[in-house]
DNA sequence: GCCGTTTTCGGCCCGACTGTTTTCAGTCG
């Protein structure tokens, strides 16, 4: 038996007894045995006994036994009689949760959009105990859009709607200071929402003027401390803003960071301490509240180190906290590997480039410019490359404290072959291989692609090695794991593309990455200047897969580096 | 349904907002 099929029953049972009004905290048990499992590294054979697991007790261990033994759960086949399976998308219309849903269906028969519109056109659900006409006027709302918001957006969406938002944060006198929180504080690739916590004295006023000066669609609550709202645009993205007193601040930010499941234990351990976590504050055994200046200070007040919201996730995090050391941080960052000029689709030259990086405090970086098959971005033919490396020289010349490196990110063709001979490649320092073309090729084709690169003697690094666009395509595929493997073989660098479009190789690869030791490589791919920060955004992805320090090739110093690219020459 | 140095019952993380109520339930994060 899969477990993967066992975690999607337990969900889905829970999810139908969400439907049937259930007990909270009974729904909740099976969502937690599911998450037990997936968080359980082992194999469903592996596990000896199910119910040593913390959250799997005996109801949950039946179902997932008669799962092994079946393949099929009686407990699922009996909710799937009981409730209709069109309640299961109406779930998603805002206001509607198990137990209204449950009475809509149980006192008016209501299992569809269709009916449920129709219902409330006639004012039958208003007369419904616990609805009422405010209610139905919503649900016809919300019926209008229904299905057509993204239930999640990409982070490099959401970047240009909290950057827009912080513009308008900073001139709102009364805000002593803000934060966005939430999942994109702790650079998850989707997000359903953002959250900014804001510190002030004069709640009313921010709030005035927050629904003033943003772009909103529809206001969604503004009570004394929570303003929700939705910022249109392409896509209408939900906002949350938490207004707290300035000595809330980092509780409330802790708080609203997330993630549920860190929060949830967070709390146990406070709670084995006799305390109790609020976004407020910590409250004593005496009763007393202890609020923080930093978040550092609030996990201090627990004997823990600060733990970066990236890592913030299942919980488990709190087991690895002689491994923060080892993350890998922005500022111990000293090259950047991949980006481009304008000798190829670049907006900026070799010495504007140069010289950016020189300004962000690192000692090297590598030109790597299109090669000639991508006509599209003006790629550079042999002729060509040697004209630009005189470019290179030059800069080197005039900056002694710095080297940069010539280098490619060179193509590998739809037919398998590398865009240039070895003796072009032979004369580079650092040669990036990557597929831009035939995405659609069968996997195995794919694959012979990739190992002709990697399996050159003169290839470094291949880049970007799926091509995925967050949220938008899925790349051309390939066997990562084999990937990995063959990088482990030649003593090859795989990228970790720090574009905010890509992050790729995405977490669930680079842990796999980190299993055989192979060095990672955080690379804006930066064609123009201002693209130099997504090394931010790359550090911070790279830490929600705990890449370690020593495994990320842009904290190698220039020597280090340099036996590196040389060992094959 | 799960769990237990508060141990077989009674709490489970905790609190805000809304719309329904006339003190609270449901939803949401």
């Amino acid at each position: 038996m899969n477990k993967k099929i066992v975690i999607k029953t337990l969900e889905k049972i829970a999810l139908l007894l969400e439907l049937q009004g259930e007990n909270p905290f009974k729904i909740s048990a099976f969502r937690k045995a599911a998450n037990a499992l997936e968080l359980d590294e082992r194999s469903l054979d592996e596990i000896e006994d199910i119910t040593k697991i913390k959250g799997i007790g005996k109801g949950t261990a039946a179902v997932i036994y008669e799962l092994i033994e079946k393949g099929e759960s009686s407990q699922l086949q009996e909710l799937e009689e009981a409730v209709p399976k069109g309640l299961i998308p109406l779930l998603k219309l805002p206001g509607l949760g198990g137990k209204k849903l449950a009475k809509l269906y149980s006192e008016l028969g209501i299992d569809s959009a269709e009916k449920l519109k129709e219902a409330c056109e006639s004012n039958a659900v208003q007369k419904l105990a616990g609805f009422g006409p405010k209610t139905e006027e919503k649900i016809l709302k919300e019926l209008e859009h229904f299905g057509e918001r993204k239930e999640r957006l990409p982070i490099w969406y959401l970047q240009t709607v909290v950057v827009d938002i912080q513009n308008v944060l900073l001139d709102i006198l009364e805000i002593q200071k803000f934060s966005v929180a939430g999942s994109f504080r702790r650079v998850s690739e989707m997000s359903k929402d953002i959250d900014f916590i804001v510190a002030t004295d004069k709640p009313e006023k921010v709030k005035e003027q927050l629904l003033e000066n943003l772009v909103i669609k529809e206001v969604v609550a503004a009570g004394d401390t929570k303003v929700s709202v939705i910022i249109d645009g392409e896509d209408p993205v939900s906002v949350d803003f938490r207004l707290v007193a300035e000595n809330e601040f980092a509780t409330a930010l802790h708080h609203f960071t997330g993630s549920k499941d860190h929060n949830v234990r967070m709390r146990q351990l406070a709670k084995e301490q006799g305390k109790k976590i609020s976004e407020y504050g910590v409250e004593q055994q005496d009763g007393t509240i202890v609020t923080f200046d930093s978040e550092e200070e609030f996990f201090a007040h627990f004997d823990l180190p600060f733990i970066p919201p990236t890592v913030r996730e299942s919980g488990k995090e709190l087991e690895r906290l002689d491994e923060l050391d080892n993350l890998v941080t922005l500022d111990s960052i000293v090259s950047d590997l991949h980006m481009h000029t304008t000798w190829s689709d670049g907006a900026h030259t070799v010495r504007e480039m140069g010289e950016a990086l020189i300004s962000r405090g690192y000692t090297h970086g590598v030109i790597t410019d299109h090669s000639q098959y991508l006509k599209v971005a003006n790629g550079l033919t042999p002729e060509r490359l040697k004209k630009q490396r005189l470019d290179i020289f030059e800069f080197n010349e005039t900056h002694p404290n710095f080297t940069l490196y010539a280098g490619t990110e060179m193509d590998i063709l739809p037919d398998g072959t590398l865009d240039y001979d070895d003796d072009v490649m032979k004369e580079l320092d650092f040669v990036i291989a990557s597929i831009h073309s035939s995405f659609s090729q069968p996997q195995e084709k794919i694959m012979k692609r990739l190992f002709t690169a990697i399996s050159n003697p003169y290839v470094h690094m291949i880049a970007h090695p799926t091509g995925r666009i967050i949220g938008q395509r899925e790349g051309y595929n390939p066997d990562i794991p084999q990937l990995i493997q063959w990088a482990n073989e030649y003593g090859k660098i795989l990228e970790l593309n720090a574009n905010p479009f890509r992050l790729d190789l995405c977490i669930e690869h680079l842990m796999m990455a980190m299993e055989l030791n192979v060095p990672i490589a955080i690379n804006t791919d930066a064609h123009a200047i201002e693209q130099l920060l997504f090394m931010e955004i790359g550090t911070k992805y790279a830490q929600k897969a705990w890449v370690k320090k020593d495994l990320v090739v842009n904290t190698w110093s220039k020597e280090q580096f340099e036996t590196f690219i040389r060992k094959n020459k």
